[in-house]
DNA sequence: TCTTTGCTTGAATCTAATG
DNA sequence: CCATTAGATTCAAGCAAAG
């Protein structure tokens, strides 16, 4: 039941750590650790995972089933005095397992939780008093809610995700922007996501034909989160994995999954369900090459290459700049304002317009029979020869 | 500028307060109190009021500056009212507002707040920390949001509000039921709303031509709120009333209100802007039109629901061209030209074809047992789905 | 007068690599 | 650590100007 792609091994070290660099003695990778939630975390290697999507349980009040930091229960309470009481508990186990969770999380990963409003005010402020940085929080729209039976409140039809970087200012991190956009109509994915609950076929039932977890996700849902911020052979863990589903919805998309679950029911009827499903063929999966990771070609390398000639004359889309190419893959300018200043292809472009920044791949252009060429059509084809080059 | 109806007089006393019992000395109907917010509120008389909209201060948080794509710079919310020294700063001033809201507000009122998830967090654990009851949280989706620019995160495309009674097991409250369904097409409405932003004639410009606030929010929510949870002739309390929606909506829907606003060129616009205000008859009060949302389909929601698989090859109508489904919702172009490229579905048909712009819905088929089927059949489906979850 | 095109703007925690 | 530089990045509306 593991994940073995393209002669990639089993610990993170040499698969999803390979491409960040972090410490990774003994991960356990693609299996279900059993067990309670910081307990499992603090045994696993910090800095080893891309990745976290966490479902924590959310309503004390009904299920009392809440545990302190060391594992003793918190007995259930009704007296109203009492109710600041369970909200101190509900904190305590919430910003244990977080701390837990960053632990492990790469310094590039990032972390999502989802919940109600019973639950996910107090941990969206415990993730900002521990110094997560929210990225964004996602409205996660149920196009089939439960209805409001008694007629007193409105429909509550959504619950809410958090997404948050390991840190202030986390930088680094995964957010497969491209493909978002691309899947949506090439216009940039919105904060508010419409899905299904789960239910019919993907849901889970025992033998006695009820439903085994009472709260599970769809697939869907964690396809968009795992497929929006990591990449094929990162390391997804969930901390809460219940009936299972980040750990498939990972392994279909070919991302290693990490699962911890302390209930054993839900554990084993986890890995059967796990253990069914069949990764997607590489293909379909390959991170798709963007415009952001693409590698830098100097303005030189077009001079070197002879692609373009010192000499040439440079002007913008609208021919209201001119600019000479200097031996040195420098630009000179020939028109006000900034006439005879000399520097790169984007300050000469920042230059003639009178502005703080400019891409000079896109501004500048080249005449040819055909007209006006933006010169990054040119770096576009040295790209192309050292892809050949590399093959 | 007193809204006087149906021989209702201007004191709580005997208007609002008349139908639910609490004592109001002299509660300042249809005003605005100029001064601090806390010792503003501490002023008035205790369970005077019916309903309270609060749009505090959001900590945004703002670093640097930041620009769009065209160079062009935004104007960012960077008044000296949002900025505090840190979250504890920030949470000594949301428990100060609303302890002082919760005394002015009667056993039966409600109150609601607004946020992103840069404070909405932090209100929510604090309402439920002073023992407040949350009724709902209620997302308002915009329709026209501001784009990520940088394309680092999802676009940030909804606010959240609290709606919450003023203690547990709180009875009594208004919620109008039956008018929300009415103006749903007779099924409940959702915790989920769509509204525009604010913008056009509706905001309010001073003479320079510049937005009189930074934030001002469209009557179209505060019309729902306030339909939604009071009745004519309540009293309906801003803490921060800025440019005075809350009162002017109010006033119109022939409610009281009482502002509260500290800056002197806020409440101006506020006040002149209420005074223009002429209540509606009361017989229009009854129900606010819902907006159908033209539901859009994208190709990734066609994979989400498994209405196609990833792998599955795609040709045009025919079959000059082929491209796979990726498991992100894009395609990977497997003929020339353009092979092993990957964009979306609009994308890839041009490369393929070599044009400019292409339709991929009508352009890429899938083939089925009666031969090749547009894609585009596929999306029926999807939106009799969505249907049910428009509003 | 009507249509098309272009410009402006909105509660925003909005980069990454190199030296 | 900071400073500098390369260079990638936007959607829906409203309104004004142009056709």
């Amino acid at each position: 039941m593991k994940v073995v792609r393209n002669g990639e091994a089993r610990t993170a070290s040499r698969s999803g750590a390979a491409r960040r660099p972090g410490p990774s003695a003994d991960l356990p990778l693609d299996t279900i650790v059993r067990g309670d939630c910081v307990a499992a975390l603090s045994r696993l290697p910090a800095a080893s995972v891309d990745l976290i999507f966490a479902d924590p349980p959310y309503n004390l009040q009904l299920q009392g089933e809440l545990k302190r930091p060391d594992d003793s229960r918190v007995d259930a309470v009704d007296d109203a005095w009492d109710k600041f009481e369970s909200f101190e508990a509900y904190d305590a186990f919430t910003r244990a397992w977080l701390l837990a969770a960053r632990r492990v999380l790469k310094p590039t990963g990032t972390l999502w939780v989802i919940g109600s409003y019973h639950n996910i005010f107090r941990v969206g402020a415990m993730l900002q008093d521990l110094d997560f940085w929210i990225l964004n929080d996602i409205v996660w729209r149920k196009t089939n809610p439960m209805p409001n039976f008694r007629g007193r409140r409105f429909t509550n039809a959504h619950e809410t995700l958090i997404w948050a970087a390991r840190e202030p200012g986390g930088k680094g991190y995964t957010f497969n922007y491209e493909a978002m956009k691309a899947a949506n109509e090439d216009v940039q994915m919105r904060s508010d996501w419409l899905f299904p609950i789960c239910s019919g076929t993907e849901r889970l039932k025992g033998g006695d034909g009820r439903k085994v977890h009472p709260t599970q996700k769809p697939e869907a849902l964690l396809a968009r989160v795992i497929l929006s911020a990591s990449k094929p052979g990162d390391v997804v863990l969930d901390p809460f994995l219940g009936s299972g589903t980040t750990a498939a919805v990972a392994k279909r998309l070919g991302r290693h999954f990490v699962g911890i679950e302390r209930d054993p029911d839900y554990a084993d009827a986890a890995q059967a369900r796990i253990d069914a499903v069949e990764p997607l063929p590489e293909l379909t999966l390959a991170a798709a090459p963007t415009a952001r990771e693409a590698p830098r070609i100097a303005f030189g390398a077009l001079l070197e290459r002879g692609l373009i000639a010192p000499g040439t004359l440079l002007t913008d889309a609208r021919s209201r700049f001119r600019a000479l190419v200097r031996a040195d893959g420098t630009l000179s300018l020939e028109t006000a304002p900034g006439l005879g200043q000399i520097g790169s292809i984007h300050r000469a472009g920042a230059l003639a317009q009178g502005i703080e920044a400019c891409n000079g791949w896109t501004f500048w252009h080249i005449a040819t029979r055909e007209g006006l060429r933006p010169i990054d059509s040119l770096r576009a084809t040295v790209r192309s020869e050292m892809a050949l080059a590399a093959e």
